[in-house]
DNA sequence: AATGAATGAGATTTCATTCAT
DNA sequence: AATGAATGAAATCTCATTCAT
């Protein structure tokens, strides 16, 4: 009796380790450089494995892609999960970012560009999967404009929608240039990436600030 | 005598010629997708004499960039080119950032991601051309920012340097949105890539404004 | 005491229902094509109980192959078991190879061409199965032949064992081109199947024909 | 000058090479069993140069269909010219179709059930190639026939055309028995191939002359 | 300078079979 | 008896790069 749902756990675990073994590889190496080899010697099960848990390899990189949309909107909802004004929460997401690009570095680039990558468009559920984890993610900041707003600590001509999609768009861009392009920074501007962020926040911070 | 001359003349030629052909291969195809093969049919050359001149894909892959770079380093200059003060020429350089993305869209992602796709630390020279490219357009872009905090349209708390990145950054996260999640845009949030792109004007243009 | 007899015939019901379902994917997919996934899924049982059952994927095709030389013997005893003359008994045979052929056209090629694909070598019980099947109908055309040399309808000096083999081999290769060249034989000959048929049984009957 | 055609010459000899080294693979091993490294090995080239002169596996093995139909037409020729009348001269295609089985036995089943094997159908150009090829035999075989029925050796009620076909394709039969049933016809029937084959040549003597 | 034939190391994916439970 | 997860050997095909001419 509770054999089948051991089983179906194990099983469920078993799906959990490959996905969590791709993702070292993936995330050093990007998505092309790996090799399905790689994979199973990360995870230390045979090729042939890999497929009966997953039908290709872009199956398996859409899996990190979820996951990472996974932290960063959790990291989101804890970010807005404070007494503080509506600007302070918009902050907080702004810093939540920060925290995810820090923390989960890797997962930046598979969320960024992944999907170009991986082109599984025969299968639907996982697209919705997706586009779900955008919603729900810029759900949360359109709240906590509007929260500011309300509560006056953000200029009240904004537009809540709008803004969320434009501060998430250069929040991307941001970290884009960050990642990419860091050693320019450093080099050549002589600035580093935590200053290049700093600024944009006091940036954003004036522009929204009521 | 002339003859050395005539010869080099020939051989550079012959480069451009190669980088034409890889380009239109490389921006429609990517860099992953394009074989040798297709460039040296493009180029109607053999293979053979690709590694002539360049001596590998990736090389030949970062030609790319730096045209790509110099293409939108003279749309600035060409943008700065008014005699409107500061604000107003940070304003055209955005517009000359939008028009490079459109009309050569494809050396787009060449630009952002080219050298984490194309692995060339063995040859300095190279990243100094490509550092050396965006330096010069970034420098433009400094200039504006400064022309702008002296002549009074723009606030003068703004760091010109670090601005110009922050703009530059946001730009780049804008459009990538635009161009990646546009059915998204309109699907679920009701927004037209236009209406977000004006409101990033606006936005900027408030934040910078004396 | 019935427990053992009963559990035995569990058991050969099981096999059956397994060659059952290998049926129906071998005979639609080719033996090449079709998996043990396949047939374990038609079968509703798990792989593993195959092997249970069958020691390999060979074994399991040349059930198939018995079982169509079956059919193909009882049609053919069928076709004898009527009042005619020895030389309409070898027409009706020969009506009812074709009935074979269009009805159950899939069991063709296994037959024909089974034992190239199944190399079951070491197990002798197998080919002595299959030998005797083929023996068994080719015996009933045996005497279908020697009761018309012996009513006087067909020719006395035919050899019946050697005419029938003959037969066999030719009707076999008269119903591969219809099926492999139907095209052929329509575009380029401006012949049909169906002409080709007729053409062969009344050159056969005359053939034979005292 | 020279220079050109020699090379396409080598070109067209490696070519010749390589169909060579993969005959003796598929015809000692059947297709399915043939991988592309069998293939380059006995060739003594590299896996890639293989798919240099021949895109796919099955392009490959269209060409040993392709030769092995130049050689029974080329056989089917030469039993035809003689001076002998019209029956003879079917009756010397048969022992071409005999010489062709023993000497190029290999070539048999290539012929026989290649086809089905080898999906190219998108490529037109090779279909045509292999109707022609039978079209090309086969004409030779209808032509046979109405000079022997012009010369008075062969029945005047004789259809040239649909006999020849009915004639190839009962050849067909009678060799593919013995090439899969030689066992069973020995063992069990205690008659050799090589009678069955005299039975189908009296047999069909008999049938066809005036 | 130019060629293009040859290479060979992989890449992804499949599947018959085994074996611990 | 039944399972089904795991295996691992192969198979087809690709492509950047080299090198003899």
């Amino acid at each position: 009796m509770g054999t089948a749902e051991r089983k179906e756990r194990e099983k469920q675990q078993r799906k959990l380790d490959i996905v969590e073994a791709s993702e070292k590889v993936f995330l050093t190496k990007g998505f092309e450089n790996t090799t399905m080899d790689d994979i199973a010697e990360q995870a230390e099960l045979s090729k042939g494995t890999l497929y009966l848990y997953f039908k290709s390899k872009e199956e398996l990189y859409s899996e990190i892609i979820k996951k990472g949309e996974k932290i960063l909107t959790d990291l989101f909802k804890e970010a807005v999960n404070t007494n503080e004004n509506g600007l302070c929460k918009v902050k907080n997401i702004g810093e939540a970012f920060i925290k995810f690009y820090n923390e989960y570095q890797e997962f930046h680039e598979a969320i960024l560009l992944g999907h170009s990558k991986t082109h599984i468009q025969d299968d639907e559920k996982k697209c919705e999967d997706c586009k779900d984890g955008k919603v729900e993610s810029n759900q949360v900041f359109v709240e906590a404009i509007e929260e500011g707003i309300k509560d006056g600590s953000i200029r009240s001509d904004v537009d809540p929608l709008k803004t969320s999609l434009l501060l998430w768009a250069q929040s991307m861009g941001v970290m884009q240039m960050i990642q990419h392009q860091a050693i320019f920074l450093k080099e050549t501007c002589n600035t580093s990436s935590e200053e290049l962020l700093e600024h944009f926040f006091i940036y954003t911070y004036n522009a929204l600030k009521a």
